[in-house]
This record gives structure tokens, sequence and C-alpha cells, in this order.
DNA sequence: CGATCTGTTGATATCCTTCAATTTTGGTGG
DNA sequence: CCACCAAAATTGAAGGATATCAACAGATCG
């Protein structure tokens, strides 16, 4: 593959390469997969809690998260999905969504049909274990979404936020890993945070002032990584990006044999 | 299958049938799987952070939780692991594990060898589903924790969890669905609720005063899970205990037919 | 270019923590 | 089976982090 294809590469796929090498082959499966394109404007439910989950999808571009509503009315905000994110593996196996997915931003995704989504897992491994992975990954953001609402305080709480955001959008070939667009309001980020808008503005306002970030018109500008990483107690080691285990590359090949 | 047979079913298969009814054969299959056995005293690390992930578990007997250290020596619980479940199967598709897991009393558990697993996940279509559920169930499990502490305050986090442990429980074909024995502390209570073991200890006074709960050496008794379910904001269908989809329901009978 | 959403600031309230001491429980060895 | 010891549970008092309420400024978008 040319540095110019490698250049052109899909946020999914540059975000499963942190796992995995995928070939050629497997590439195309994948941008096989993402054929049928959707789009939403801001603020609209892609999909409702109670709904059947009837396909997957790889987010392309914008922004989405997923949330629960209490009876009172206040949202929790359980993840932002971001381009390449990986949507509704897991949830196939569910009868029913136990939360919902909005857009915060005009978002395009690519659905996926469930059939099409397992034939392209039985058929490809790499695919497979890139998919898989990917689950891995997402369930390891939320356990450290629990170990920050649980024993941060809430401007750790900030800090580990926007270092994780840079760090994905990094990882999905979007930025250098210091400076991204940060799409949500602050009160998306007090959601997610389990804190009030007023609170997560005054953070704000302190980092700013210690000369952490930069924040303007949703500009976001990371200036003193390895602080805020202090200031949160963050270890990137949880997002998982070195590689596969060898027993998954040892796996992979077998199947290229038998392929 | 008799009743006498169905009241030893294992735990694990007693929660995997609430998502799949499991035919004697792959009930063999499962249980094929859990020859190997470890015993632990309380107290004991089983996996820690950083360890590459060797094999999967079933916890058999006793209790168990998935855990991360602050670097001040906090502990935040991520989840507390009891009978039935099956636990690991996603962190095989990690290099290092981001957390620890760590026994509460004395447990046992079934080893299960990843070349194992994945046979077993191959060649019978329904273990492969059901296993897949449980990962699912898992992560919505997690959600709702995140829920928990981002949304509740200290009554509803209590009673959100003491309900959550008896349904738990009764699905995994322990008690009745309303009393339990309640083996960890207030303390780790209060590290899987974000919260100080003081604290903990006064909602629960407080639940004791309002004859919600009768707690007493252990044994714990919800008296009113109405109430109780309404302070937490809670519904239980994030248990997704409710059976398949219609289409693994499909798909497994065609494994069965082709098989 | 006005309406509405978002960000910002100040004052006050509250829930939960912290610190400290005491009682109770549970486990262990003699 | 009891004595002893450490761990867990319990209670009180005081402090602090974050919420709440309210008002206004600034940004965004039809």
């Amino acid at each position: 593959m040319t540095n110019a294809a490698k250049s052109v590469r899909s946020p999914a796929a540059s975000r499963l390469s942190h796992f995995l090498n995928l070939p050629a082959r497997d590439l195309n499966a994948l941008a096989d997969l993402t054929k049928v394109m959707r789009r939403f404007r801001a603020h609209t439910e892609i999909v409702a809690e109670g709904d059947a989950p009837r396909w997957a999808f790889i987010l392309l571009d914008g922004m989405a998260c997923r949330f629960r509503t209490m009876s009172d009315g206040r949202r929790q905000i359980l993840t932002f999905i971001i381009p390449g994110d990986i949507c509704g593996l897991q949830s196939l196996a569910l009868k029913r969504m136990d939360h919902s997915i909005a857009t915060i931003v005009p978002t395009s995704i690519a659905v996926i049909k469930r059939k099409l989504l397992l034939e392209a897992m039985m058929q490809h491994p790499r695919i497979n274990a890139a998919l898989w992975w990917s689950a891995s990954q997402d369930e390891a953001i939320q356990r450290e979404h629990v170990v920050a609402l649980g024993r941060r305080n809430a401007h750790a709480r900030v800090a580990y936020l926007l270092c994780e955001l840079v760090w994905r959008y990094a990882a999905a070939g979007i930025g250098d890993g210091r400076a991204i667009r940060l799409l949500m309001t602050q009160s998306d980020i007090a959601d997610a945070l389990g804190l009030t808008p007023v609170h997560v503005n005054r953070v704000i306002q302190d980092f700013r002032k210690e000369r952490l970030i930069v924040l303007n018109r949703h500009e976001l500008r990371l200036l003193d990584i390895d602080r805020l990483m202090d200031i949160a107690d963050l270890n990137p080691a949880y997002l998982h990006l070195g590689g596969a285990p060898a027993e998954v590359e040892q796996e992979c090949a077998r199947g290229d044999v038998s392929g």
C-alpha cells in the first residue's frame, strides 16, 4: 500500500490498525461494510431506549453520544462516539436498547446490517479479531469512566475527558494528539462527568488561567498534557493502543494460510 | 430435563438460560469447560493490572471484584463478580489487563484456557451466542454503574446496588429475589459507589429505620423493593433477562439443523 | 438582526467527606 | 470454649467540594 493510500485511510481503519495490521483484502472488506450511509442533523436521536437493535454502524463524521435519561429529565452521557467508532456489535445480542444514541452535531454514519456484519466476521479472521478488540476497548473506556466518576474530583474529571478525547481522535487519524475540535457544549461535558454545567465552566476557567489548555470557539488545545494527566491521575494504557496479543497475531496468521 | 436436574444446574447455566434455552448437549459442553478448578483465600489477587490475559474463568462460589487502584491508594471497584459470572472473554483480545481482580471471600473458580473457550464457541452456536450475550450484559451493568455514579445521590446508589445484587443472584439461581448473603463489607460498597464507608453506613441506617431492608450479620433482605427501585430510579430492564432476540434464536436453530 | 442557546460570574445552600472516638463483630490460637 | 486482637460497624462534629439559583454577556443561526 502506498503512503498516499494510507493517508486517506478511514477513521475506522486507522483506529483498528492500532490493534492489528489490516492487509488490503481486509481493508476492502471493511470498506464494503460502509456502503450504506445515513446523515443526521444535530440533536437527533439515532437509536432510542427500548428499540430492538437491528443494525450496527460506524460513525464516519460528526459526533454522537450514548445516554440515559432519568425520570426527572436529567441526562447521563455514557460515552461520546467519534469518527471511526464502531457501535452496536454487542447490542445485537440484546432484545432491547437500555439507552439511547443521539447526534451532537450533524453526523453521518455507515449502517451495517446484522447479517453482513456476521458474514464479514466469519470470512475475515482479522476483521473478526479487530472488531472484538474494538468492543474490548469500548469496555475499557467505560471502566475508566466509572473510575472517573467514582474517584476523581471535578478538575480531574475534566482533565481526564479532554485527554481521552484528544487521544481517541488521534487514534482515528484526526489531529496531532494535542488539539481537536471540541464539538460538544459544556453542558454535554457536565452530563458526561456527573457535574453541573456551571461547575464544568469554572474548572475550564481554572485550566485556562493555569495555561493548561486553550479553548476558544470549540477549538481545544492541550498545552501541558503531562500536567493534565497528573491532575487526572491518568494512564493512557487503558485505551489499549499497543497492538494485539501474540496469540491473536498467530491465529490470524494461521487463518491467512488456510483461507 | 427433569426438575431435579434443573435444580442442580450450575449458576452459569442458570444465568445463561435467561437468554437462551440450552439443550443438554450445550450444557455438557459448558460443563466440560469447568473441569479445571482453583480455590483462593479471601482478599487474594487473582489477576493483576498489567498482566497478560491468558485464561478466562467462571466464578463458581464465593465473590470477587474487578478494581483499579489510584496512585494515592484509593480503590474503585468496577464490578462485583458473583457465582455464574463469566470473566475474561473480552480481555483475551487485549495485551494487558487495565485493572485487577481480587477475591472478597474464599472463592473457587473454573479456569478456562483460551483455546478451549474459542473451540467451544466455534462448535456450539448456542454457547457462542450465550457467551456473547453474557458479555453484552456485563457492558450493560457497567453502563448502569456509570449512571449511578454520575446521576444518583448516596441513597439512590446504595438502593441501586442492593437491588442489582439481589437480582443478579436470583438470575444465577441463588436466593428468592429478595434476600441474599451480602458477602462484602460496607467499605467495599463504598469503593464501588464512590462514597466513604462512613456515609454508606449512614445510608444503611436510614434504610433500616425506614424498614426498607434488614441487614444483620451479612444477611440482607429487601423489605420493600418497589420503594428501593423508586429511590434509585431503577428499572431492571438493563439486566436483559428477557430472552434472546428472534434473530439469535433463528440462527441457533439453523445451527442445530446443519450441525 | 433578533431569538435562542451557550458561556460566564456571584451568592448561598447542601450533600458528602474528613477526622476522631467507641462499640461490635469475627476470626484465631491456646 | 474462651480470651484476645484486628477488622468492621457505628456515631458525632466540623469542613469542603459541588449544586443550586439568578442574572447577564456573548455566540450562533436561521
